[in-house]
DNA sequence: TGCTTTTTGTTCATCGTTGTACAATTATGT
DNA sequence: ACATAATTGTACAACGATGAACAAAAAGCA
């Protein structure tokens, strides 16, 4: 039996599937990158979730809450949960836009850019940690292979 | 000012990083994955959780509460929420060991057995339309990077 | 204009996950 | 043997995420 006959072998379970062997290491690599920030995050008083949302509006400036949701890929309902505790804490602001009086723009108040920018060097730093390893070609084919799983997802929202 | 002067350009933003890009590509994968594989799993009235659950059931069986939560990367109060679901639903079983009287023995039931199998089946062929696009070289690739990133951090957590 | 539909944000009930504290059992060390 | 420490599972409060129902505002259309 050589072991070049793989196009003949039956997969009878997922496990023997080298793209489903695939993915379950991506997905608990995540979980566990995950796990680490949060826990390198604790000194800050923010977590994963947070820090999503203060890279997005440092990066877009008076973005609307419902943008803020599709880019992260969450529900409006839990942009309304988190971002009043982020602006009572005074990292954000909310500010009604007058020509549209439903929507609220969203912007980095000073204490929340440099909140943000500390908490951007801890992921960075865990990031690059975690990727030494890797070689920069190979990261470049996860994020292909990864750009082409979200665009096939994506594509079936639409339905 | 060339663009191919980028040796000399400091990076300023982590989304210049092409290994954080490269890393939001795979969180985004991975949130995007999940949220379809609950969307596909609602026939069968499970998420995916109980799904990990249940296919580490189907590999290790008499596996106990602790090892359980030990290969998901959760805790073991997290086990201790859900397996009563899944017993009360007729799915599993839970049997005290004699030698040791603390731990409980899982296993799967004849339904539970046929469930799983359902459920593997749905997100083996979502992992393989999501992944088809990349040729198996590529899949390998991935694989290692998360396996490396998976020992970085398991190794982070031994402190 | 006036009506319907769509969009934006909030509220609420529900669920999964976590961390802590706790009880029961076993292992360790003197 | 006995006291101490470590392990296994549970109970509970807190939090993030979801989806559905709702109100307000804007857009589309007759």
């Amino acid at each position: 039996m050589n072991k070049k006959q793989v196009t003949t072998e039956h997969h009878h379970f997922p496990w023997d599937h080298p793209r489903f062997r695939s993915w379950v290491a991506v997905a608990r690599a995540c979980q566990l990158m995950q796990q680490t920030l949060t826990r390198e995050l604790v000194h800050l008083d923010i977590k994963p979730p947070h820090l999503d949302i203060l890279i997005n509006l440092y990066r877009f400036e008076g973005i609307t809450q419902q943008e803020l949701a599709r880019k992260l890929l969450v529900g409006r309902s839990n942009m309304s949960m988190l971002l009043p505790q982020l602006e009572k804490r005074g990292l954000i602001e909310r500010r009604g836009d007058e020509r549209d009086k439903r929507v609220l723009r969203l912007s980095l108040t000073p204490a929340g850019r440099t909140l943000t920018e500390d908490a951007m060097e801890i992921q960075t730093a865990l990031i690059e940690k975690s990727l030494t390893g890797s070689p920069i070609e190979d990261c470049m084919t996860v994020a292909q292979s990864m750009e082409r799983i979200i665009a096939v997802l994506l594509k079936e929202d639409a339905d």
